[in-house]
Order: structure tokens, then C-alpha cells, then sequence
DNA sequence: TAATATACTGTATAAATACCCAGTACTATT
DNA sequence: AATAGTACTGGGTATTTATACAGTATATTA
């Protein structure tokens, strides 16, 4: 997608604008009337470049044929639920994806890439049950007290992150029938896949 | 809402098939092409009954200008978060309504009706903690063990439901703090609002 | 310096489109 | 028997609309 220059992203602000109020995208005339445009030839530029550059489709021929290609609405479908398995990675490969679930990305606040299934009741006390779906986040941007999904070697696992020392992590359960997990990063090479930014659970 | 015949159901299908598709509207000629027509006059008369009973919205001398006045895909966005405040029964009334959340009805199983935000820990043992908005169901069907939103005088709260004898209801919290509520329906009226169908946090 | 993109006004026109009228035929209701 | 609603065909027309062409002006790039 290239760049967008003010105005053009304007008429494309006016063009999902007049879609949310009416039900049908606007005419050149519509942009013109919504704009302060005083010719139909100043939004049929504006729309070309637009179009040009990838933001929106014409339908031509066709009356208010304009489609928003990258509508808000669109990206609403399918984030992928990913079993926690005891062991490995958990990867985005169709083998893994137990199924998606229908979602607008938005829903946690800046936004997530898929769900964990959760296993064990090691972040009881944060509220985390077996079988909950968390909503990760891949993000390298972790902060002390963040409920990170780390990787060490094979195992993933789902716990409090604590920097100690710039060489001492700790994972830290939310139960107290479980125990900290010390990484010295000299030693254990440790994987910090994302963090958890919602949680959804279906009873 | 008036009822509607079968032709008029297929015009109406085949208005909403083609925003899906396109993302505008049909004209005329778009439906008479879609269901066989051969006059555009056909499709004229269908979208005047439709119009008349109250399924769509014609905007006159617009091209397009057909608007779907229940439209599918309305109904899956906003459901609506009621805060649960210390006293009163959650109600729909706009003043009540902290915002919606888009997501399609069928996330939760057999459907919910409404996000209560939870306020305080009395559930933190289910992994109900402040804040978390708990997707509710409408409904009188409540067995033993199931998490209901119960109103007693002005007062609602969320506690697992047990009943004890024809008319003795014990409500449960799931915090050690805190002590069962034992309700004796000859004494105390007790009205169930609904029951937990699943949860969301927002991080 | 020329070329290109942006950002407009103003005018014109062919095609797309809503919408009207005149019919025909069938069915249900009063 | 009359009225009204549904369900169409067929044709006509005024309006809406996309879109091309002719300009003007500014900024950026080559």
C-alpha cells in the first residue's frame, strides 16, 4: 500500500463516512457536496489516485461502484485458537489451529494475532483457567508484572514476567502450588513468543 | 413488521447477497439479472411492497439508494456492557450502557444477550476477577452449580446458583472471604437475571 | 528544464438508473 | 360482483451519474 496524501485520505475518510451513514457508497457529486469540492472532476482525481494506489476498487460503468479494499469491517473474520500443547512451539501451521473464532481485531485494545488455549492451573490466581482462551499479542515489548507466553526449549508456557537482572528472568506461576521458574539467560535460552492482552472463556 | 411472501423474500435475499458481494446496493436491473426478471418494473413493484411493510428504505431519486432496515449483519454488532452497580437490577435502558462490543451472538454457544461488568472478587475462584465482563444469558433454565446474575431487593450479584430444598437457594461466592448467601424464597424474593455463558477480560 | 503528481474549476455528454404508465393474469377478501 | 394485493411484461422518459476534455496553479523530482 503506498502513501497517502492528506487530502486523498480525506476523500477516503468521506467515502467510509458516507458508507457508515447511508448504506451505499457516495457519487463524485456526494464527495463534492461533503468536501466543499466545486467540480465532480475534483473527487474523479482524488478517486483515480486512490484507486491507483490500492486503498479503493471502481466498479466502472457502474453508479456509486466505489469498494473500500481494506474496509473496516473486513478484517473481522477468523483469529486462529491454537492449542497450548505440552510441548513445542505453538506455530501458526493449519495442524495446530484447532479452529478460528470470529472476532474484530480490535477487540483488545491495540490489537492481538491469535488465541492460546490455556492448559494447567498455574495462573489461577490471575484468573486463567484450564481451557481459556488468551489473546496473544507477538510483541517483543514485555514489562515487569506483563502475563507473557515463553518458550524455553520445547516447553511453552504461559506465566508473570520478572526481570531481575539483565541476565536473571523470572516466570512467575499465579498459584501457590507451583513455583518460580529462574532463567539465567547465560545458560537457557528462553523465547518470549508474546503477551497476553485478553481473555476470553466459553463455558 | 409485516409478513412477507415468498417472491418478496427472494428480492430481499437477493438485495442483501448483493451488498455482501459488492458492497453497494443493486439497482433494478441488478435484481431483474439476479432472479430472472425481464422488466425492471418487477423488481419496482417487489421494492415498493418491501418498502411498504417495512423492510427496507428507498431514498428517492438516488441511484442505489436501497437500505436494508434489519440487516443481518446488524445484529451481530453491539452487544451491550451494563456495569453492575453496587444496586438495581441491570437493565438495557441507554443510560446503563457503558458501550457495545462487536461480535457475532454465537460466540458463546447457544448465544447470550448482554456483557456485565463485574465489580469485585466474591467469583476470583472461578477466575472471575473485577472488571471482566461476563457474557449473559437470558434465561429461567438454571441448574445446580451454574453461575447466575440474581437480584435480591436492589441488589445484584453473581454467585454460583444451588438449590437446597423446594424453597431454600444458596448463592456461593467463590472466594474464601466471602460467606453464601442462604435465601429462603418464603422470605426473600429472589430474581434470576440470567446465568454466565462465558467471559471476557480486556487487558 | 522538463516531466510528473497533486489539487483544483468548469463544461459537456453518453450511459446508467429511477420511476411512471399501460397492460395481463391470478388470488384472496369483502 | 367489486376491490385490492401479488406478480409479472413492455415501453418510455427525466434525472442521476460516471467520465472525458480543457484549463490553471503549485510542488517535487529527474
Amino acid at each position: 500500500m503506498k502513501e497517502i496524501t492528506i487530502q486523498q485520505n480525506k476523500v477516503l475518510d468521506c467515502i467510509q463516512g458516507y458508507i457508515n451513514k447511508t448504506g451505499f457508497p457516495p457519487t463524485r457529486a456526494n464527495i463534492c457536496r461533503e468536501l466543499g469540492f466545486k467540480s465532480p472532476n475534483s473527487a474523479e482525481t482524488h478517486l483515480r489516485a486512490l484507486e491507483k494506489k490500492g486503498f479503493i476498487r471502481i466498479e466502472s460503468g457502474t453508479s456509486r461502484g466505489i469498494t473500500l479494499v481494506n474496509p473496516v469491517g473486513k478484517e473481522e473474520s477468523g483469529f486462529p485458537i491454537i492449542g497450548l500443547v505440552a510441548a513445542g512451539s505453538p506455530t501458526l501451521a493449519s495442524e495446530n489451529i484447532e479452529k478460528t473464532v470470529n472476532c474484530p481485531p480490535s477487540f483488545f485494545g491495540s490489537g492481538f494475532d491469535y488465541f492460546l488455549r490455556v492448559k494447567g492451573l498455574s495462573m489461577k490466581d490471575a484468573g486463567i483457567m484450564e481451557d481459556d482462551l488468551i489473546a496473544v499479542k507477538k510483541t517483543q515489548d514485555i514489562r515487569n508484572g506483563d502475563i507473557v507466553i515463553a518458550r524455553i526449549e520445547d516447553e511453552v508456557t504461559v506465566k508473570y514476567f520478572e526481570r531481575k537482572s539483565p541476565e536473571i528472568v523470572h516466570l512467575k506461576p499465579a498459584n501457590e502450588d507451583f513455583n518460580d521458574i529462574e532463567i539465567d539467560l547465560r545458560e537457557t535460552e528462553i523465547h518470549i513468543e508474546g503477551k497476553s492482552v485478553g481473555l476470553i472463556r466459553e463455558n
